[in-house]
DNA sequence: CAGGTTATGTTATTTCATAACGCAAGAGAT
DNA sequence: ATCTCTTGCGTTATGAAATAACATAACCTG
């Protein structure tokens, strides 16, 4: 998706066999405390992004998501969207109209993301909001959820592009 | 657009007569200073975008577009949009789908909104990237654009869900 | 088990954005 | 001036992303 270069895509590799069944049995325990549902469907899209290799586009979850190859319909997926960002297990990247799963601990409303424009990876990081925090209060906001979305080139992408010279 | 409240949307008035021919003076005589073209569809977009309340969305713009009520085509708002993006003189903010005129002088290269989830408006602020560069370069990215969009309640929003509390 | 609440299944539609192609207009070289 | 290269526009059509609406099912709680 969105790949510009060549790169094989593993900036972020997906999640499978016992990882997998431990990050998504961690999402279930955090569910069960807080008596929220992960029901099949939400699960199952939990599962997906967390197997895959980079931000995954609403309309690949919905082919992706029957193992028999039959895909969801929309509202399936993009209710079980809802609940996991509800939930902080993953994030919108809105730039890119694509979804991740959550890489930070924590709470999940804010979120910051590099993204690269050349192989479509999109890493997580923790940031400092505090100056903008500061300044949307100093100006009578009510700051809920922010999210900020950087866009450049990866390490690996930035020295393809510059062979040579600085 | 997305308005929630029953608030007269004037946080963000739209401009009109001189102010509003002044404004697209200042865009006209940027461009021929960097030898770029304000076409009639990119002054007209533009126009649209400055006379507006708060973000437009592109199938507004494209209804908006003829002084006859003749609607553009998609295509014709979109490459304008495009341009007026890669000139700094609007700015999409990716959580609404929607565009705004550029209130801030200057690079283009980053944007920062307060959105009213409430009212709709989306004030352009200002914003210190510093921390986020340093983590992001050090983390050897290349950045080229930051955007960043809070989400929250205006202060006349915010007065009107706390009654009296706090 | 009655009754409210939350979640799902399904159909259809709406909203947002771009591909592709031919034509027109401007800029620079000779 | 006019060639031609590049850039932008007009147009048709299609693709991609997200939601509306409504019926059914599952869960919880008293």
């Amino acid at each position: 998706m969105g790949v510009d270069c060549h790169h094989t895509e593993s900036a972020q590799p997906g999640l499978e066999g016992a990882a997998l069944a431990s990050a998504v049995a961690a999402a279930a325990s955090k569910c069960e405390r807080t008596r929220e549902r992960l029901t099949p469907p939400r699960r199952r899209v939990l599962e997906l992004l967390l197997e895959a290799d980079g931000p995954m586009k609403a309309y690949d979850l919905i082919a992706a998501y029957g193992q028999d190859g039959e895909p969801a319909k929309p509202p399936t997926v993009y209710r079980a969207l809802d609940f996991l960002e509800r939930l902080g297990f993953a994030h919108r990247i809105e730039s890119l109209n694509a979804y991740v799963p959550c890489r930070m601990e924590g709470t999940s409303h804010r979120a910051a993301f590099l993204i690269c424009e050349c192989c479509g990876t999109a890493e997580e990081f923790e940031p400092d909001f505090s100056p903008q925090f500061a300044a949307a209060e100093a100006a009578g906001y009510a700051v809920r959820t922010v999210t900020l979305e950087a866009r450049g080139l990866c390490p690996a992408c930035k020295v393809e592009a510059e062979p040579i010279a600085t």
